[in-house]
DNA sequence: CTGTTAGCGCCTTCAG
DNA sequence: CTGAAGGCGCTAACAG
């Protein structure tokens, strides 16, 4: 474990002008600093990072704060993330504040942030007013993915705009009875996002001139088993909905595996779409309302660095353009795939393309 | 910011007795601990994990390897990991080594280790020669799940084990043609795992008495859309197996799905069992061979934490009561949903229990 | 049980 | 363009 000192006396400068060469900031002379990199590479030299932060106050970690990591969305954006921060020489600093149940998370605390991280990326998580001051007091750059955080950049879907892309397709099969599986309970924390594609799915209900039938909304936690058990009921009725928009893929599957188990057929009885085109979505053949999380992740990560870099020499990725005022709205695009099929009698004025493209 | 001077200050004592007081670590007095304690508390003190680990040497950092974060067993493992060394006041560096192409990663380098982390867990990584140079270099502790690492502690399940658990449900309901889907590419670096559990399932068909036909055996890469695509063959031929073994669930849905779109009826025409016990397994009925891998990452933590608190007056966690010799086999159990049934026509001695349990 | 003090390894003015 | 030197905030002997 050699130490700066070393590079500099085989390199016969000063620890100054290694560390100046080494981090490629301030001019140096190319010749020194060749030298110097030779030095620091025939002595397998890397700097310590705790000293360079104690000494500098940067610590080039970003700490990522999600409510769950098992679930698609955050695994996915996380993995994005952690990509193209460490093209930077960034590193990241999981936070996962999962607790026992869906409904509470972990507080984040000081012990977390101080010291330890130059920014923050929160997925989908509402910060608390405690939680917003102790950033405030820590100064910390915050760039928020889905949920936002007030008065720092944001990058998302729009969520309303995805259920309605949702509704629009099933309204244009001939669809009238369409029912809806993801609203949240009151208590859930995380809750901006459900509402959003709730709120979207109910006002293009209306612009359709379609009846919203209450029963046939159906609130469950956002995973596969739940929407299976809380629509099971869905099933049972006289009236049930011809078309479910689900608030997510993850809910759409449980709900195709519910009816199958119904003995309802899809799409045949019962026509269904989610949303997020999700890993197994293309395999269980699921039309579903894109989103590129991998997109949002990067965006993320190139803004936060942004903000981190702009001030320094060094150089930092540009802000994703398409950027306006601190919100960045990645595009959600249906994708048709078996699960839809035109309502039973329904006149089509254009009839889709219900064949599924060859495999990819 | 406050600094352990203006708690000493505050708390009239010296700054080594605050060191010690609020690490826990040597006598100090419960009066002047208390005061001290206090004083920390009313300045919102938090000591600098940078100087602290500049000073000791230790940064209370565990670097986690992985060779992805979006596939189940590994955001599953994560999260639990994450959850264990908290408790400890650890923190978790993560390093996803996945590169563009599953087939090979990217390389753990002296930056990402390098005084940065005190020790490691590996998730089925089989580190490269230079890699093990680099950790006994760096004289890191470090904990495998999965894959082993020579040399360092293990924590997996028995792969083989849990294939011919698979079988022998297979053999009991009276299937004589089996196939499995699962086997992986020779040049897949990650590929113990996948040996293991494709080695348990031919002893175990050549222990039943049965057939291999190597045309069922079906090589694919660890997904879901890979095995649907790979497996799609075998449906199509005259002489297809009445029973499958997936090596993994997601491997079973991507099967599953295919013979489906095959119309081939599940089970009534095909068997299939999968192992993980994956999150959607449950909702699909997939028969499974479950493994805990929670259990599994608590686990390696545990470890962990006990290799490096264990020379210090720290408390630490014991090491799990069910490690022999640095290895932990955390044990499999076959659960049985409806994705499997008695072969047509075979004479079947204790008929299985295939009606589902009611909802959990 | 508590205080003093010398680093830990690097960054960053400030001179030159 | 380069060197000297003072911290960054804490820990870990070593005394007392």
């Amino acid at each position: 474990m050699s130490t700066i000192s070393d590079v500099a006396r085989a390199a016969g400068v000063s620890v100054a002008t290694v560390s100046r060469a080494l981090r490629g900031v301030s001019t140096v002379n190319a010749a020194t600093r060749a030298r110097v990199l030779r030095a620091a590479d025939d002595l397998d030299y890397v700097a310590s990072p705790t000293a360079a932060s104690l000494a500098s106050g940067r610590t080039r970690v970003i700490g990522i704060v999600t409510p769950f990591l098992t679930r698609w969305f955050f695994a996915t954006a996380v993995s994005a993330i952690e990509k193209t921060l460490r093209e930077y020489g960034y590193h990241v600093l999981l936070i996962d504040l999962e607790a026992d149940s869906h409904l509470e998370r972990r507080a984040l605390t000081s012990q977390m942030l101080s010291k330890r991280v130059d920014g923050l990326i929160t997925l989908n998580v509402p910060l608390r007013p405690g939680e917003l001051a102790l950033i405030e007091k820590l100064t910390l750059p915050v760039v928020a993915i889905g949920n936002p955080v007030p008065g720092h950049p944001l990058i998302h879907i729009d969520d309303a705009g995805a259920a309605r892309q949702a509704v629009d397709h099933l309204a244009g099969l001939g669809h009238t009875k369409i029912g809806y599986v993801g609203a949240v309970p009151a208590n859930a924390e995380h809750r901006l996002v459900p509402w959003g594609r709730l709120t979207g799915f109910r006002d293009a209900m209306r612009e359709h001139g379609l009846v919203l039938n209450s029963e046939w909304v159906i609130t469950c936690d956002w995973t596969a088993q739940g929407a299976a058990k809380q629509s099971t009921a869905l099933f049972l009725r006289d009236d049930a909905p011809t078309a479910i928009v689900a608030a997510s893929d993850e809910i759409a599957i449980g709900v195709m595996a519910i009816a199958a188990q119904s003995d309802y057929r899809v799409p045949q009885d019962l026509s269904i779409v989610g949303v997020d085109n999700y890993v197994l979505s293309d395999v269980l053949k699921l039309t579903t309302v894109r989103q590129d999380v991998i997109a949002q992740g990067r965006a993320a990560a190139d803004t936060l660095l942004h903000i981190l870099l702009s001030p320094t020499e060094e150089p930092g990725p540009d802000l994703p353009a398409d950027m306006v005022d601190n919100v960045l709205t990645v595009p959600t695009e249906l994708i048709t795939r078996r699960t839809t099929s035109p309502a039973r009698g329904a006149f089509v004025e254009a009839p889709p393309l219900l064949t599924t493209p060859a495999d990819r």
